[in-house]
Parts: C-alpha cells; structure tokens; sequence
DNA sequence: GCTGGCACTCAGAAACGTGGAGTGCTAAGA
DNA sequence: TCTTAGCACTCCACGTTTCTGAGTGCCAGC
C-alpha cells in the first residue's frame, strides 16, 4: 500500500492487465499478458512489476498460482488516470439518438431512456425521474369519479401528468368543480410545484375566513396531492436479466441481494439522488457505492437536465468487471440527449391566449 | 401410459408422494413415504405401486437409486382430482384485504395486488392490466404545452387516467382547445373506449363538411390518442427476485430465459390474455403454458372484474414445485379483493349537474 | 536492471473407493 | 391373489488421491 508514484512502465502494465482482464474475465498471468499487450520485455520483469503492483494494493491474484486479477483500487486508478476514453463515433450517436423518441411525454422518454442504455450496453439501466419540485405547475383539474371521489390531475408544463383519487368531506357538483379548479389555476399556474405546495400550506394554516368558501375547498383537497410523494414510480429500471449472464454474478445470495436492491429501489434511489448533486459523471466502483446489495458491481451515474437545471440521474450498473470506457462514452451522451429531448420538449408552455 | 383408472391407493399414495415432494423438495423413496405418511402398509407394497404410477407417466425417477419425483402429468392429476383446498381462513383473507389500498385509482390498486401476490406467496406476481376497451370513457382534454404540443388526457370513468402528446398540424388557443373538447365530450361521453374508438374511425372517414371545423379537429386529436395501445404498462410484475432462491430454477439458461420473459412481457401478457376467456381459475403446469421460457414453471392465473365483466387477470410463476392449494387459495381471494376494490370504485361515475 | 532457469504452489480435473439410499425381484405368508 | 420380508443390485454423493498445467517467486548470470 506505499504510495510511491507509478512508473511509467508499470502504469502501462496495469492498464494493459486490466484491459486484458476485462476482455477476458479471467486472471491474467505474466506470459499471456506479455504475449497479448505485445510488451516487450519479458515475463519475469512482468512478475516483478506485478508484486509492485500488488504490494500497492492494485491487483490481487485469487491464489497462489492464478494470475493477477484488479482490485478496487486498481480499478480506481485505471478510470481516474488510465482510461483512454475516445468519445463515441458521430455514427454511434445518431444511433442512439435515433431510438429516443422526440415528442413524447417525459415518462415515455424517460423509459425510452432507460431501455436505451441496458441494450446497448447490455447491462441494467436505472434512469431517475425528474423530480416534480422544480418543475412548473401548469394545471389542475377536478372530477367527480363517483359520490365520494374525486379524481384530481396536476399537469405540470413539461407535459407531467399526476393523478390521484381522493375522498372530500362533502360532495360537490360538477359545477363547483370547475370553478374551484378555475379559481385555483389561476392563482396557482406557473409557479413551480413546491411553491405551489408551500403556499397551500400556508394558506391552510391561515384563517380560512380570508378565502372564499369554494377556493379554500380547491386548496384543502389540492393540498392533499401536492403533499403527496407521487405514485409515479421514481426509478425505472430496464436489462437487469442482463446480469445473469455474468459468471462473476452466480454467488446465489448475491444476486439475490441485488435484486431485491432493484426491487426494492431504495439503495438505487439514494446512490442516484447523492450524485445528482455532483454534477458530471459520477463512477462507484464495487463497495464505494456503500451499499452492500451493490458491493458486486460498478456504477456510473450522470445527471441530466432540463434547460440546464438538473432535474435527475441515470446510470449503467453492472459487474466491476466492465468495459468502463465504452460504458462512460455511453452514459455520457444517454444523459446529454435525454437532456436535449426534455429541454426540447419543456418548451417553455406557453399557455397564451 | 396405460390409461388404467387409478386404485384409490395408489390415488391416496401419489397425492402423498407429491405433497412430500412439495414440502421437501427431494425426491421420495417408499421407506420415507411410508414413514412421514403413516401409510399402513409396507415399503414393499408402496414400491410395486410406485411401479405402477410411473408406468403410467405420473411420476418417475431421477435415476436408479433415487427416489420418485411427480411428472407434470402427476401434478396435473393432482390439482385436477386430488388437491384438498381448504379455502383460507377469514383472518388470512382479511389480512390480504387490509393490505389492499381500497378507494385508490386502478393503477395503483393493480400495482399493490402485484405486490401482495408475491410478497405473501414468496414467488412472483403478475397482473394483466384492465383493458381499456370495455371502460366507460367519461371525459377528454387537450392542453397546449408549447407551439406545436398539445397533451390529451383522457380520463375514464374508474378514474383511469391516460396522457399522451400529439403534434396537431395546426396551432390552436386554448379557448379553441377548451371548445373542442367541450364538444367532444358533450357528443362521447358514457361510451365504451371501443365505442368512442369506431365512432371516431367512421367519423373521419365521413366528408368533413358535415362537422364542424372545431369538432373536426377534435375528432381528428382524439383519434391519435383512442387508436393508441396506450402508453400505460399492460403488465405488472413483482418479486421475480423471489424465483431465485429455488435450487430448480439454478441452471443460468433457462434462469435468463425466465427473466427475459418478465421483461419483454409478450409471453405471459398472451398467456394471461388466453386465460382470460377462461372465465376461472387456470393452471398451466410447466411446458402446458406453451412458453419454452416458463417451462420450468407453473402459473397460476385468475381473472378479475369491474362489475361482473371480466376485464384482466392476475397470476402467480413460481417452479412447479409450488404449494398448489395454498397459490391457487391466495390467487383465488386476491382476485376476488381486486374484483371487489375495482367494482366498488368504479362507483357507476355520475358526473351529474 | 533485465532475463532465463528452476523449484514450488495450488486449483481443477480425472480416477478411485466407499457408504447409503433406494430399487426390482422373488419367494413365502396371509 | 395380495402383501411383505429379504436380498442382490444399482448408482449417486462424497471424500481421497493423483496428476497436470498454469503461474509464481527467487536466484544467479548477463
């Protein structure tokens, strides 16, 4: 573990291991990957670069006589400084661009999204979607389903459509419905939905002899589904059965763990709402995430935006043992084009007359 | 194979046999089967019978010196003739109720039902979501959100919500919006979604002259929308992480293959779509379902309705190895909840003045 | 400081024996 | 005719042993 710099040459060694590893998956011994990267010196210098290597803390072997196989470490090493990460052909991105489809609602991109990145990478991928908080509230309306529910839809301007049933204290005519949700909207729309919800709060705590009858009705039962969390799901998740196909994976308890993490969505959501706050292409690597369910596996998140104000994350899981640059290039331009379609789309609704 | 009708011993010797099978999981000699059922006869005797059942292709052995292990012919036979079904008691029924979020829209209802299902039998749950068809459409709604988006929410009467974005040729303002609407509503309201669907069909295949310009264009918006499969997910499924702690289901293929199918769906979604004609309780064991993906499993399926008219199914995977009565009892009541929590808040929607 | 050589290690496969669970068959008993 | 005890047989599961090959660490010479 002394942290004396890498050599030159015992940088190229590593790198040149790692990929080999990751192409191959097995641990790579000094001949083969003397042979293989075209090195040349031979594989005795090899093997004592290699118990450098190991004495840092960079690569392991499984045993005595296997070969060397990446740590975390090492494998921290190789994406911070050893990557050579040459972004995706113009081609390559038409491709993926091709298969977002423009024009649709956000949840449907966000899907779209999600697929998008477990079949091309052939991994699982985990898009979370936008938070509504920031987003801006475009309208709410009010219908009676039956004599004591009513059905309330909130549209945000990016074309987000939330509904939820709710059960008043009293009925209401169809009648009164339409005006409380007139006289609703028209104090409320285009704020952005936590004000909106801060304001409701408030305006219920005051006295409500202040409000017009009607109007505190359309607040009382507004504020019930802008206080709730939402019943869109907050995490889609495409191509997990693409990790059964990694031998890595078959720790039976294992995989159980880290299905249950994309059943349950709570690790996941975590991880991702923690790098939205960072900003740029964020990498978990085996236990950085500090989840346990994801120990296995590497992470890599990016955020995306709408109109340059992140509003979510996407990422690529899959085992350590991934091709990192192929899978970064990926990400990278997923979330930039998944920003574009949102921004395009968000389009700044103007509900003028 | 010979199609000898069965002594109710070798009835009474098999259903034994199958149900050890089931609790253990290993197969069964004469010795042990005689031991755990307390049968009054001799291991001798249970093995000429053994002799016998395997004759006829209802059980069979692993190998030589292993013991017996049912066929899917042999748990055909069971559930068909020899399964003892107490139906659960009223406590389990109310426990599953209470974990049923009544007065919820569909959605939600059906993503609970998904969860109970295989939270409470430990394997996976599916359900098939209502089809839109046969749903009373109550009323529709156009939103501008930007130049040349407009967003269509069309609601139906159990408070089904679905929102799509179209692109109309031409722009409108949200007066004219608002207008089209009412007039749309006015004329479709209370019909079927199948209903409202051939109207609109006819309507555009008619000269335009004969409609109103505002109602044309509304008809023409509407259309887009009513033509659609609809963006909501026709299938929900839970806890397939479950089906990996069984030791059948290791072999990795077929375990892939499982899980591509709950991912791409379009097999169960035919297999529960076929067993919705059914009208009852439907077990397809192993191979029956005709999937080669779920052959290593049965499924268990039951359909539910909304007011006496079937409208989705709902269904439990798990190995066929399964606790048929104790699956097919849960199936049956939580098809029965769902039925009821659907009925109850589809409500008969009066939307009067 | 690099390299060839050499002894050493160790996982994994193959070969082998052993014990036990379970069977089928036969012959005697009911 | 049906049941049962007895017995020889089969074959998996499991532990032991052996063997092999890939790979290492280290040393001595260049």
């Amino acid at each position: 573990m002394s942290m004396v710099a890498l050599t030159p040459r015992s940088e190229r060694l590593l790198k040149a291991l790692i990929e080999q590893y990751i192409a191959e998956g097995q641990p790579v011994g000094s001949r083969s990957l003397v042979k293989q990267a075209g090195l040349e010196f031979s594989p005795a210098t090899v093997r004592n670069v290699m118990a450098d290597l190991e004495e840092m803390g960079l690569i392991r072997s499984p045993h005595t006589s296997a070969g060397r196989v990446p740590t975390e470490l090492g494998y921290r090493l190789f994406v911070n400084t050893l990557l050579t990460s040459q972004p995706l052909e113009a081609v390559d991105i038409r491709g993926l661009e091709e298969q977002l489809p423009l024009h649709q609602d956000p949840q449907q991109l966000i899907e779209a999204a999600s697929g998008l990145l477990s079949q091309v990478t052939k991994l699982a991928g985990v898009v979370r979607v936008p938070r509504r908080a920031h987003a801006g509230f475009l309208q709410l309306e009010f219908l009676n389903l039956s004599a004591h529910r009513v059905l309330v839809i909130l549209v945000a301007q990016d074309g987000q459509v939330l509904n939820r049933v709710i059960q008043p204290k009293r009925r209401y005519s169809p009648a009164e419905l339409q005006e409380a949700a007139n006289m609703f909207n028209s104090v409320y729309a285009g704020r952005s939905f936590e004000d909106v919800r801060r304001s409701l709060v408030r305006a219920l705590e005051q006295d409500s002899e202040a409000m017009q009858k009607l109007m505190r009705s359309a607040v009382e039962m507004a504020h019930e589904v802008f206080g709730d969390p939402g019943d869109a799901d907050p995490l889609v998740v495409s191509g997990e059965a693409n990790l059964l196909a990694f031998p890595e994976l078959s720790d039976r308890e294992k995989l159980r763990r880290l299905f249950d993490a994309f059943n349950a969505k709570q690790d996941l959501l975590s991880l991702l709402d923690q790098s939205m706050a960072a900003g740029g292409i964020q990498i978990f690597i085996g236990g950085e995430s500090g989840y346990e369910s994801l120990e296995p596996c590497s992470v890599i998140a990016a955020p995306y935006d709408v109109d340059g104000q992140i509003v979510g994350t996407l990422a690529v899981v899959g085992p350590t043992r991934m091709s990192y640059n192929r899978v970064i290039s990926i990400v990278d331009v997923t979330a930039r084009l998944l920003s574009g379609a949102l921004t395009h789309n968000a389009g700044h609704g103007m509900n003028d007359a």
